[in-house]
RNA sequence: GCUCCCUUCGUCUAGUGGCCCAGGACACUGCCCUCUCAAGGCGGGAACACGAGUUCGAGUCUCGUAGGGAGCACCA
């Protein structure tokens, strides 16, 4: 049997990191094994749910390349489907029709509450087998086992057991005309044929109830495994408040989508002690079962590391698409200035992601906006400096322009001034920056272009009179 | 309250009874390299929650304790 793993999220909001981890190994899952992903939309909860948020996700998934084979699916669509279902597990004694008001089942959650007990549904039309009636308040309650308890093996927690006589008659079918949650992924999950259902831990109390609907509708049932959550710096629960949650967030700080898979399956995940994987790699080496069983929590300075990591190693022409999105939106006008490729080659060892690499990157396409005084006064307004910027700019004026040429002219300058050479680079620095902090003095000054550079140059000489 | 789950350096983790007086990575830090900043190289500090038990031997097995988390909806 082909292996199906879905991924099901509901669109209440963006794709947020916890998320985007679920789908990454639902994915990888399915890839080693030879299967199928299937994307599923829960959006039974029409109150909150959105197709703002539909397409957000889509978009989000879509960036970091984990593309369904099948759907997405929408469970607003299968209405139908539910319903009969439902309704044939009602004839079938499965299931059977409930009237109490909402309010009577806050109060026998109350009460129950009061006592010391679990809140549960206290059976009372479970076995009234009274003739369907129309009324605003009734439900379809499913019929779970008293006797026995359900046991089963999940993938990465191991072998748990729970007591039926913990659950309750849960409601399938909302007195609204829709199903509920519990009840619509087991039907989706059996119509779809998923073989292995991944998904956050905050459902493993739901699975027993889950199992017992699987053996109602004589369903095979699938394996299971249940994912401990991703918390934040500080330990908690991740909330916009403190910590960036959405996959596109981390997108508009400047992480590459591969840095952000690879920080992601190495969270909760490891093999032996390889910290870098390829697409490649994490689909031959990944293995749900040999996931973590803790909760782990999100640093944001290992996933800046492993950006640089890709930053420095990926072939620079493969992240110019992306970089060119942040150009853009740094408002750089890339026609003003050096092909953005070398930008890269000169940045990438100096910043973590491409955001700070666009901020960075401004200096050659444009004016130098800021001129750090302290810079200007050490290095401009020295002995040496007009000499310096005079020397360099003859010679700059007709060497090869290339970053090697550049070079040996710095070399030449300061052999020829008898000074070191930062003498010579620290004032062109200022000169073509406005600050003592730049890539390779070569590489600043080739991406300037001649002209500006040589523009530069005069404009600082001019400042080193004075 | 009840049920279920979790617990190795600050963080992510290796570890499936002897290879562990616990290994790697991020972060921090010392030195080297160096035109600045980085990057890189070589070092350093830093952890088995606690208590019993099983065993010749426990981070690894069992039981307790403590701490943390999740769920207990006509929300997913």
């Amino acid at each position: 049997m082909t292996v199906r793993t879905r991924f099901a999220p509901s669109p209440t909001g963006f794709l947020h990191i916890g998320g985007a981890r679920t789908a990454l190994y639902c994915w990888l899952e399915s890839r080693r094994r030879g299967g199928e992903f299937i994307l599923r939309i829960e959006d039974t909860d029409r109150e909150r749910s959105t197709d703002e948020a539909v397409q957000a996700i889509l978009d989000a998934m879509h960036w970091l390349d984990l593309d369904p084979d099948e759907g997405p699916f929408y469970q607003t669509q299968r209405l139908d489907r539910y319903k009969q279902v439902a309704e044939d597990l009602v004839s079938g004694g499965k299931a059977y029709y409930a009237y109490e008001s909402k309010n009577e089942i806050e109060a026998m959650r109350e009460a129950a509450m009061a006592a010391g007990q679990k809140p549960r549904y206290n059976g009372y039309y479970r076995n009234r087998n009274e003739p369907p009636r129309d009324d605003p308040n009734r439900v379809i309650r499913f019929r779970n086992p008293t006797e026995g308890s359900v046991v089963f093996e999940d993938k990465v927690k191991g072998c748990i057991e729970f007591a039926n006589s913990e659950l309750d008659d849960l409601v399938i079918f909302r007195s609204d005309g829709w199903p509920t949650y519990n009840f619509a992924v087991v039907v989706d999950d059996i119509d779809m044929g998923i073989t292995e259902v991944i998904r956050g831990d905050d459902h493993v109390n739901n699975t027993p109830r889950q199992i017992n609907i699987y053996h109602a509708l004589g369903a095979t049932v699938p394996e299971f495994a249940h994912l401990p959550m991703i918390l934040d710096k500080e330990g908690k629960k991740l909330s916009k408040r403190t910590s960036a949650v959405s996959v596109m967030e981390y997108r508009a700080d400047g992480f590459l989508p591969h840095a952000i898979l690879n920080y992601l399956v190495r969270l909760g995940w490891s093999h032996g002690d390889q910290e870098i994987f390829s697409r490649e790699e994490m689909i031959s080496l990944f293995d749900v079962a040999h996931g973590n069983k803790a909760p782990s929590r999100f640093d944001t300075e290992k996933l800046a590391w492993l950006n640089q990591h890709y930053l420095k190693t990926d072939p620079p022409e493969s992240l110019a698409a992306e970089f060119a999105w942040h150009l853009h939106r740094a408002g750089i006008d890339v026609s003003k200035g050096p092909a953005p490729v070398d930008v890269i080659v000169a940045l990438r060892e100096r910043v973590h992601t491409l955001k700070e690499m666009a901020e960075r990157a401004k200096i050659w396409y444009g004016p130098i906006l800021e001129w750090d005084d302290k810079a200007v006064a050490k290095h401009l307004k020295n002995a040496n400096a007009s000499k310096v910027l005079e020397t360099a700019k003859s010679r700059l004026a007709e060497c090869e322009w290339q970053p090697a040429p550049i070079h040996q002219v710095i070399e030449q300058v300061a052999a020829e001034l008898e000074l070191g050479l930062g003498k010579v680079a620290q004032p062109l620095r200022v000169a073509l920056t406005g600050s003592q902090v730049s890539p390779s003095i070569e590489d600043t000054i080739y991406l300037a272009g001649r002209e500006e550079a040589l523009r530069r140059v005069d404009a600082a000489l001019d400042m080193a009179k004075d």
